[in-house]
DNA sequence: TCAACAGATTAGAATCATTTTAAAGAAGAA
DNA sequence: TTCTTCTTTAAAATGATTCTAATCTGTTGA
């Protein structure tokens, strides 16, 4: 359990556990991702910041990546915006302020929002999930 | 105020209101938009239906018309998948059910739904507008 | 240990929605 | 009518994302 000495494991293990193979590309971004607490990133940002770190990863492996992390429920997807999607590394229930100005994403704790009367959705559907975006501005 | 002797009369004073030059384009799209009740398109689908009204416009002025429409005002528009953008003829205060299966907007009135807590914004922000999506499937 | 296969990565091309460009066309004022 | 300004348009450009086909890497079983 020291991340000093073993500081892919639990990385690791989370990818076995999903049933992605752990390669060097998927081990890097995820402990980019789950390693700095909850995070709002886009693929361009994931792709600069995997640069930064010295991890060599093309941008489409970036986006095979953050789609198969979102699939098997590692992480969320947010859109927010026309032409960029954000994924978010909190899937615990919970709604986002979104930031007009700097194009930021922020979670809105899970008990500081809700819904106060859930409409019933039309017949013959069920509801699938609720977003609530709070656009602000500076 | 007869529609059949003067068909274009509301909405060409609509689009004087807001200071947009009532042309053949705009005028037609006008009618499209705002005499069929609430409505919530795609550019393609506007460039479709417009097309099939033998109204010729250019899929970049369908654009630029929704743009400007959104822009004084007389519209909204609602983001809810990646890479496409709706837009709403409804403006007033209310929020959506989003059809994952089909990719259709519909609008929850106004008072079927309700935030319970407003969060707090954070510090130096203002709200500028909270969206609420429903997703639901079939 | 290592061969062999399935799955993963990649550069580059392709796609899709949207915006821009720059040229030609139409509306409004005088 | 004429001039000016705003609009429209086809076509090119852009930007995000996905696809393709070739190469590479984990994993498994002998």
């Amino acid at each position: 359990m020291d991340s000093t000495v073993r500081p892919y494991s639990q990385v690791y293990d989370t990818l076995r556990k999903v049933g992605l193979r752990p390669t060097r590309q998927r081990l890097g971004l995820a402990r980019l991702l789950f390693e700095n607490g909850d995070r709002h990133v886009t693929a361009e940002q994931l792709h600069a910041e995997a640069a930064a770190a010295n991890l060599r990863v093309s941008l489409a492996t970036i986006y095979n990546t953050l789609n198969q992390f979102t699939g098997v429920g590692l992480m969320r997807e947010v859109v927010v915006e026309p032409g960029r999607s954000y994924f978010d590394t909190n899937t615990t229930d919970h709604h986002h302020f979104f930031h007009e100005d700097t194009a930021q994403l922020q979670d809105i704790p899970g008990d500081a929002i809700s819904v106060g009367k859930v409409p019933e959705p039309p017949a013959g559907t069920r509801v699938e999930r609720v977003d609530i975006i709070v656009r602000i501005r500076g």
